[in-house]
Order: structure tokens, then C-alpha cells, then sequence
DNA sequence: CGGTATCCACTCCGATACTG
DNA sequence: CAGTATCGGAGTGGATACCG
């Protein structure tokens, strides 16, 4: 058997409220601004979307481009190194979506995602 | 491009304190009593054990077995569908560790496997 | 032995206001 | 436009005491 020590770090770096859907927007649409970001993510405010972003460019899954100039652009995208994570996302992603399924049989069809209150 | 619409859903079974390290022992382990899983997990407290058993039992991921009789007896596993978990958390574990290499080349050796202060 | 109940600390997140 | 500063509430986790 193998060890799988590791895994908490893994876990740590997509951990945090709006990471899994910032990560989704940049996927799906390439380079964006910031304020296409804050568009795109409905709830979310400029404080939580530059905190998250700025961890994920900490751990180098997300590329920050900055231009100087006024008004300021900001670009963001998915880092070269940060493509590697897209296998992990995918394989996380077919779980979650069987999971959901598994819940579903288990506990009918309200509310099914998550934990118990 | 795939949708990943439903990785937050994976992430939300794992996330939580001592899950990940839960998993682990009884990944390595098999079948565990309470007095064991909290002997070894230092730190642990009764009240987290069992919540985040009782989480993980809700999603399906851990089985639990009681036995009726003085002193108690109660044993951990992980539950047949849960050891569906084993690809994902192998997938975790692979890009955590090969993460933790590449944040050592960015930051050097020391304190560099997470978010920054 | 395998838990609950209670209380407290701390962290995470949201709302809002301000800035270069 | 793309942030930062500040504050407050909710949720998450820790310590301890008690229970069947």
C-alpha cells in the first residue's frame, strides 16, 4: 500500500471559499481581467477576490500580469505549472459528480451535496 | 474543454481538520477502535474525532460498527464505497508531493509548503 | 470505552469605505 | 480599474467536564 502522505498539501492549495470557481472561470476563459473575474463570479467582492487570487499566485497556479498604466490593467490566467493541477481538477471532478449521484440514492434527492446540519 | 463543475462537491468530504489524517490511518490500517484512531492521531480530541467520523460516515466514506456490550466497543473503516476514494486521494497525494518540490525551488527549503502570512 | 455538553479562541469571510 | 483598510459576524476547532 502505498503512502499518500502528501495529500493534505494538495488540499490546501484549492481550499479556500471561491478558489474552486476562480480556477473554473480562468479555465474555461483563458486570460481575464480583474473585473471580468468579479463579473463572472457573482457574491464575490473585491476583498475575497484578491485574497484567493493572490494565494493561488503564492503557489504559482495563478499568473498575475500587470500592466502600468492608467486606468490600471491586471490580467489574470493559469500559470504554465498551474495546467499540471487540470488532471487533478478533472479527477476530482468525476468523483464529485458520482458523489453527488451516491447521496442522491442514499438520502433522495433534496439537499443531497453536503453535511448534516 | 471539460465543464469541472462539480469538484467542490469532492472537496467538501475532504476538507475539515483531521480528515485527511483520519483517512490516512485507516487507509494503512484497516479497521480501527475510537481508543486507537485517537492514540494515533496526537492532538486529536475526542469532540473532532468524532465529529469528523461522524462526517465522513454521512458521506458514505467510513463505515462504522458498534457493538452492543460494556465497555464499548466501536470500529472504523473505510466503507466499500469509500474505497473508491483511493484513486482521487492517490492523484492528491501525487501532485501534493511533486507541489511540494516545486514551492522548495521557488522559496527555498524552509517553511515553504504553504500560503504565505 | 466511546462518546456529549459547554464554553471559549481564532480564523474565515462579508460589507463597506477609501485610494493611486 | 484594481486594489487596500477596517470592522463585525459566523463558523470551525480546542479544552475541559461529564455521562451511559
Amino acid at each position: 500500500m502505498k503512502s499518500y502522505c502528501k495529500f493534505e498539501s494538495a488540499l490546501d492549495i484549492l481550499i479556500g471559499k471561491w478558489k474552486p470557481i476562480i480556477l473554473l472561470q480562468l479555465i474555461s476563459n483563458g486570460t481575464m481581467r480583474f473585473s471580468e473575474l468579479e463579473k463572472s463570479i457573482p457574491d464575490i467582492n473585491k476583498r475575497m477576490l484578491t485574497q484567493q487570487l493572490r494565494e493561488l499566485e503564492y503557489n504559482d497556479i495563478v499568473h498575475r500580469e500587470a500592466y502600468n498604466q492608467i486606468p490600471p490593467k491586471v490580467e489574470y490566467s493559469i500559470s504554465t505549472y498551474g495546467q499540471g493541477l487540470s488532471v487533478v481538477l478533472q479527477v476530482l471532478n468525476d468523483w464529485g459528480e458520482s458523489h453527488i449521484e451516491h447521496m442522491k440514492e442514499l438520502y433522495g434527492a433534496e439537499n443531497a451535496e453536503n453535511e448534516p446540519g
